[in-house]
DNA sequence: ATGGACAGCTGTGTATACACTGATGCTGTC
DNA sequence: GACAGCATCAGTGTATACACAGCTGTCCAT
């Protein structure tokens, strides 16, 4: 593996994960030593992710770009558009087979969130699955891309929101209605499951907000 | 300027006016120095416009990515689902009387039209006051950014197809049409004009593609 | 004659050294 | 005491040197 490459895994990583705080400005010496690298794979690391939109190079160094509640706002917006497009489009264009195999596996989720921890991974790998399958399904690699980006904000967003058994349950059934419409070859049922789906998640993500606003910021 | 700006910048331009045919493997050595640059700006450079999706940096040395007929039509899918959204929130959130004024100058580009290169450039600036009303007035710079990333290939294929007289002047009124939905707050009356002008530029460049389609690969 | 192996080369990946810029703090003068 | 100017320094931007990997061509052996 690249040491660009790692020191790239190892940010977004720390990113993601809430341990670089937004605010934080990435000093190249400081990261690079910390990382183990030297400063120019970290600088190639540094500009994938300010092109992804994780860091900002305004200025003096890069910085951690911060999420507000305005900016969970904007980005459902865009994943709202994005996504039901998908959905619709894999609907016209999937393989129902496909789908009616990840709806079943979706139904039987319930078993795995019960399950606790190891099951709980299985169940994120079989929402996977169903993204990658839409991904492969709609055959156009910008969209594809731009849900790609997008989705790195959002795996940020869903660390806020501390997934409970109930939301995973419920979040299930949603993932096999929009599996359900896909399948049946139905665009608009697709694209409208999907749109409950995100406004639930949204509604969701929001209220944990409220609720614990400051507990990765202090 | 930074070198690496420099080198990204003349890149950009060299594969968005066709100076780089796709398919052209961009060599470290040989790009840094016909730029006059090092090679670690280039690097950058190289880097971004990987990002962007104009290069590939698969395998052996970055090539400049190649745009086909299908890439049209996948391009134009997510520019319809993207421009189409974007149109109806500026109508929901935009200032009324700015786009009233952009109306009122578009109705008035045929003039600009008919007089000639220098007036051209003017028209050209003059959509580009509309693109960015509407990417100021939906105040969602995820979705902004999401298109800006996209009219990078647009931009790429535009030199494709050879704007006519008549094509602009058709496309100003449809331009026009946008910026009075927009200006008369109706959401599902902006998406629909979107929708209406993409397609009929989409027909326009895939009839001047089928007509000259090896104009720019000899 | 053909296949395999080795050497050389081309080109990328990484490290480090150097230059330049922006900021901050100190000192001198008004 | 305050402000202006200069110096120092931290940190980024750039260049270059070195290491390593993949490919290709040639030579030797079968």
């Amino acid at each position: 593996m690249r040491a660009s490459d790692k020191a790239y895994a190892a940010l977004r990583e720390d990113i993601v994960e809430w341990r670089l705080a937004p605010g934080t400005v990435l000093a190249e010496v400081e990261q690079s030593e910390r990382l183990g690298v030297s400063r120019t794979p970290l600088r190639e690391a540094l500009g994938r992710l300010t092109a992804e939109g994780l860091t900002t190079a305004g200025g003096r160094g890069v910085v951690v770009t911060d999420i507000s509640l305005e900016d969970i706002d904007e980005l459902f917006e865009l994943r709202e558009t994005l996504e039901g497009k998908a959905a619709a489009l894999a609907a016209r264009r999937g393989d129902a087979a496909t789908f009616e195999r990840l709806q079943r596996e979706l139904l039987d989720a319930p078993g795995l969130i019960a399950g606790g921890k190891p099951a709980l991974h299985d169940y994120y790998e079989l929402v996977g699955r169903l993204d990658a399958a839409i991904d492969a399904a709609i055959s156009n690699s910008y969209l594809a891309q731009a849900m790609r980006s997008l989705r790195v904000h959002l795996v940020r967003i869903r660390r806020l929101a501390a997934d409970d058994a109930c939301r995973l349950t419920a979040a299930a059934a949603e993932h096999a209605a929009i599996a359900e419409a896909i399948a049946a070859g139905n665009p608009k049922l697709a694209e409208a499951a999907t749109v409950i789906h995100l406004h639930r998640s949204l509604s969701h993500v929001k209220a944990a907000h409220a609720s614990h606003p400051k507990e990765h910021h202090g």
